[in-house]
DNA sequence: ACTTTTTAATTCACTGGTGAAATATGAGTC
DNA sequence: GACTCATATTTCACCAGTGAATTAAAAAGT
């Protein structure tokens, strides 16, 4: 049987079982949010995976994607970390990752001298498209079986659940 | 503004311009998939924020409550790994950690002399029961606002996509 | 103008997790 | 019953990511 099948048959009973000792517990919901932590670490394995012959690795390819994605090709490293959500340790780490292969550069602002200006090369953008299109069947056939008023009816819940998790966070920073 | 809807609203941004420039590539179905992954690890920065105080991370935590679900309290490393979803080596450390705060014991099994048996202690028990308690108001937060059939769709769907996942891991693995 | 505070990026030391090899026991077979 | 083969755990060397300290430049306060 498949592993995560089988991880959530016996995550359904240890949760049955916890909550029969402990009934106060919001069965229902920590179980939606293991299926969710459960689920995350499947798609980001099998994403892992797909980028594996590349010899990329995930925070490297969203890195790359989030610059792909910008009409300009550019960012800094700090907007980079904001919305690769890495810390700018990480950031370092890429960027030399990155600028060794040739896929970005990295340089000076003339703005403002603290900042780095990082810039996709036209070498990246052909790797990305290039990478890109293999990844489109099993991205596709992770939602087989989904009707369109499903994949609708996932995106409005998770978006919701995405805005009370954006409250909870804020909650514990201050 | 919260940092996942920002992180949101950029990566809806960032997938609509890449599906004009590659028409192609399944936008309804990569932005799902980026959703997952992101509420994935902020569900996961969650989590872990909660554990700090009690010294534990996920993987330990996880170990530790599957342990206390058991109706012996009992399992071996190589069960642990298979369920928590994690590799061997990682077990053996994440083990290492439990003993020597006497959450867990470990010791030979009779039958088969390979085999580690690892057992929850009344320690570790009562750790758990102490501790679980107070992560509830949060995840309960969690699925403010979501109706009771928000929250069986949302299960409904997410055990869909485990289906296809599984699908997906089984293909690639032989 | 000059000191203080803030911001951006990097370096360093560390933690968490992985793959490959080592160790040891059990199971199958000739 | 010795000989492979498979299974369970651990050890070792390495990769990815983090927090604290560092360096450098800009902005704010006086």
């Amino acid at each position: 049987m498949a592993h995560l099948t089988n991880c959530i048959a016996m995550m359904d009973e240890g949760i049955g079982r916890v909550s029969q000792i402990i009934p106060q517990m919001p069965a229902l919901e920590a179980r939606l949010c293991r299926l969710m932590l459960m689920l995350g670490d499947d798609i980001e394995e099998e994403l892992e995976f797909k980028l594996k012959p590349y010899k990329l690795n995930h925070s490297e390819f969203l890195t790359l994607m989030i610059l792909y994605s910008r009409p300009d090709g550019s960012s800094t490293p700090g907007e980079l970390c904001e919305y690769a959500t890495q810390g700018a340790t990480n950031m370092t780490r890429i960027a030399n990752a990155l600028v060794k292969r040739g896929l970005i550069t990295r340089g000076a602002s003339e703005e403002d001298r603290r900042r780095v200006l990082i810039r996709i090369t036209p070498a990246g953008r052909r790797f990305v498209q290039k990478m890109l299109p293999p990844m489109f069947p099993r991205v596709a056939t992770m939602f087989a079986g989904f009707s369109d008023s499903d994949k609708r009816h996932l995106d409005r819940l998770l978006r919701k659940l995405a805005g009370n998790l954006g409250q909870l966070s804020e909650n514990r920073l201050p």
